[in-house]
DNA sequence: CCTATTCGTAACTAATTAAGTTACATGAAA
DNA sequence: TTTCATGTAACTTAATTAGTTACGAATAGG
């Protein structure tokens, strides 16, 4: 797996996970999805189950599920979950002291914080819906996947 | 130095430029501010050389100046020079063939073109100006920097 | 209850990336 | 022609993330 695709690995997973409907899908299956192992999967989606997007049970039968139908799941919601900013630079003083510093720290996170603000409401246009019907949309175009769903 | 801190080092170091005016800065001594060593602030800032912002010259009395006067230069010009997109989440494939990926990755690209175009947006507003004007206002207020400019 | 199944999580290993360093060639000024 | 400074390749080190192993906890079904 690349680096920074959690992102795009969850809402694989997620998706998949709304085209199963009801019926709930291992952290083996998956993890066949994105060709990685059980465990990076219960990594990645800790998060969505403590933010209520997912839940998990355990036991035979057992697996992942969505908590709430997938037009009142956003992108913005997957990614706030997943707990990193979109906007990964840093701002970390390594100079203390230094005024200029102080000022490019102030003027950066200023930008952050509107820019993750535009981020999040971009991304709360989009729904697991929406990437569910493009889904179809192709299945209907082309006839054939690679995974079982 | 920290991580994804290229951004912040670059504008340090561009602000102190802009205060030293006209005289130029060699290496050591921009890498001296951001606690580096002069082969780290040359990578860091050759693409902004090739991007008309700034312009280095060799030998004795040589060093780094500001091409441009510091109103003229965006962070959105900056930022873009540096050359690394501000939204590093990946979109690559891999899982060829599966077209729920297929429809994130479509999504994420749209999603990202657009924000892109909104943060250059944001980022266009801000100049070097800006922050040697907040950094002038931190000085006189507390009186004290710690390097020498 | 006992067993099989599945998640939860800690601990370790491997791979990747970015920063830091060394070394040396190139070019300019006095 | 000597000294100073950048340009850059090559290498080393440090940090981060993915991947793996191992095992404990919970649950369904007989």
């Amino acid at each position: 797996m690349k680096r920074n695709s959690r992102l795009s690995s969850a809402l694989h997973i997620l998706t998949h996970m709304a085209e199963a409907d009801a019926r709930s899908l291992t952290s083996q299956h998956l993890a066949s999805f994105i060709h990685t192992n059980p465990v990076v999967v219960r990594r990645t989606i800790a998060g969505l189950r403590e933010a209520g997007i997912v839940s998990s049970t355990r036991g035979p039968g057992g697996g992942w599920q969505l908590s709430r139908p997938p037009e009142e799941i956003t992108l913005a919601e997957v990614s706030a979950a997943l707990g990193e900013s979109l906007l990964p630079f840093s701002t970390e003083p390594e100079s203390p002291g230094c005024l200029v510093e102080e000022a490019v720290i102030a003027m950066l996170e200023e930008f952050r914080s509107e820019a993750e603000r535009l981020l999040a409401e971009k991304l709360g246009r989009y729904t697991l819906a929406d990437l569910a019907t493009d889904y179809r949309k192709r299945f209907d175009r082309i006839g054939v996947t690679r995974h079982a769903v």
